[in-house]
DNA sequence: GTTTTCATTGTATACGATTTCACATCAATT
DNA sequence: AATTGATGTGAAATCGTATACAATGAAAAC
């Protein structure tokens, strides 16, 4: 039925090994041989069968990929960045969606060493024993992506992101910022959630400032949440005169309901989330962001995967890219 | 090195056969063997090589999926009703961006049949002969996904195009709008660009309106876009009351456009898009477009495909999905 | 002229599963 | 007691490639 290589050696009238090494560009094949082969695989339209390839070979060439949602524009972002990144070393990407649900991730973990790949790229939630586990039991590298775990020394590439919540809170209090509330994302996401909180809690205690967890309120990173919890804040006293929202969407949902109650940002209330989405500049007054860089994060972890399966000394298996404080309009001084 | 099923047949005493019976659940082993089976691949860890299978069996239960761009919102929300409904039937996908670029695309499924997909979701630009032929060349089943070709009766899953973009207009002329603009996407682009300018054609001449394509301006679906094109038409005499966007970033940009100009929306002008992405109702004016229901296009045409692969008859193997407009407040009545 | 060397090619096996077919066992039927 | 049928199991072929090793032939060295 399928043209394989045994019918092309026939063909063109050389042993299989040969035709074998013509196809992976070996160089010790005469270049006459090597047009014959060619014209027979032209003339029978023969394709090379991956899998077969890849038992033999124990080599795949794709990469698994645990992606939390592929439909969040930030991690969608991130998989641009590790696609572009294997693409360019020719690999493929095997994308699972895990909702940063333990027990799928581990399904899809297994699926993936399961489905043989060369490499996994683990973007999830918690790191936890059953995570490592799993991890260990696999005998091809993995690389935690925008993800943390304190549990083992497993290489990842992430940014600081209670040093960003500190940079975005402390960005407001050098503007004369002292009544800052925050809209949290939940305390159970160790990277988003927990560590955001802590970077806005150590700005205010560096400033001198008490931390009150009545200015804090804990929203799901979605513009509803942030459109929701706002009106809260403005019924307080005193008001507070700036808001950090832990992601840009929620900030950009405050923004609104700031702006629904009458008021406006930044002249009475200033805000800043985190991200950089493409939309916190799509909004007016446009929002003020500390910048993840997401597509660094996939191509340098992808790359870092590369190089890993390549069996390549790595200086750095655990890096951590630099994040940007971006003040836009949504930011002013507090007079 | 690893444990293969032939070590699992030792260590429980069975053939490899009965193993493989075991782990594929076939009914014919009798409780007592499978229990012992069971103990033995607990107990050395195995786990079944896919690849293996996918060499024996000759299904590899992975699809193929090519997509624009991955970091796109539209074309990730699509992604993620396709590997939903593949999740769902036990499918992997192998996701490949191709930016629309017909070698990339090209290249891409040929590495994808490379692979030995069990199936192939293709979602791109202008299917070309080039395409078909490749396609044709695939002994699994294809799937056009949010991809329209004349060429060929390839299934297919969509939305009317022509039609979304006939009933935006529409919805401007019957509140009363004459004077109607559009930005609109690529001619190149057959779907998204051309389509859309003709229903935006149609809607003015069956309301006998003349086609002026002064009136018209190409954007690339981006905000800058949008943004950039707009003040042209704020110079026009008559200038027009009301402005058709074909995707909602460009309508966002133009919005904001209106207003850097001092003007009002809806007020002064009024604006529809078309798409609805999660954006749209996150700017103030919230604004009015043509839903499109991108994830129900990735989870039909997957399951399109798994019926296909599974070779059923199906009724319909090509489906256009209902769009529907939503009226938000970017639009008024023209007076 | 014989021996070495080197470039090229072929043979045979491994990769780790599925699957066909044959066989053995045992209960049910004649 | 012989036949039938169902059930459970194993041996061996197969999937399509890579690759270690052997073999070949021609050129180079002696």
């Amino acid at each position: 039925m399928n043209v394989t290589i045994y019918d092309v050696a026939r063909e063109s009238g050389v042993s299989m090994a040969t035709v074998s090494r013509v196809v992976n560009n070996n160089p010790n094949v005469k270049p006459q041989t090597r047009k014959k082969v060619y014209e027979a695989i032209e003339r029978l339209g023969y394709r090379p069968n991956a899998v077969a390839r890849g038992l033999a070979s124990k080599k795949t060439t794709t990469v698994g990929v645990v992606i939390p949602d592929i439909s969040n524009a930030i991690f969608a972002e991130v998989a641009r960045g590790i696609e572009d990144i294997a693409n360019m070393y020719h690999y493929n990407i095997i994308l699972c969606n895990a909702d940063k649900k333990k027990e799928k991730e581990i399904r899809v973990i297994n699926t993936l060493l399961e489905k043989q790949v060369d490499g996994l790229l683990f973007m999830g939630g918690k790191v936890t024993e059953e995570h490592v586990h799993a991890f260990q039991t696999a005998n091809v590298p993995i690389v935690l992506c925008a993800t943390t775990s304190e549990q083992e020394p497993i290489p990842f590439v992430d940014i600081n992101h209670e040093a960003a919540a500190f940079d975005a809170v402390t960005a407001l209090i050098v503007r004369g910022h002292r009544s800052i509330a925050m809209i949290s994302g939940p305390m159970d996401d160790p990277s988003n959630g927990l560590a955001r909180l802590q970077g806005y809690r150590r700005a205010l205690e560096t400033a001198g400032i008490a931390f009150d967890d009545k200015y804090v309120r804990i929203g799901n990173y979605r513009y509803e949440t942030g459109n929701d919890l706002m009106p809260y804040f403005l019924t307080m006293h005193p008001r507070p005169t700036a808001v950090f929202a832990a992601n840009d969407e929620m900030g950009i949902g405050a923004i609104h309901a700031i702006q629904d109650a009458g008021l406006n940002v930044p002249g009475d209330i200033s805000v800043i989330g985190i991200d950089n989405t493409r939309m916190a500049s799509m909004v007016r007054p446009q929002l003020s962001t500390v910048a993840q860089p997401m597509y660094d994060i996939g191509a340098v972890s992808m790359r870092l995967l590369t190089k890993l399966m390549n069996k390549e000394v790595v200086s750095q298996s655990r890096v951590v890219l630099a994040h940007e404080l971006i003040v836009r309009n949504s930011v002013k001084a507090n007079t």
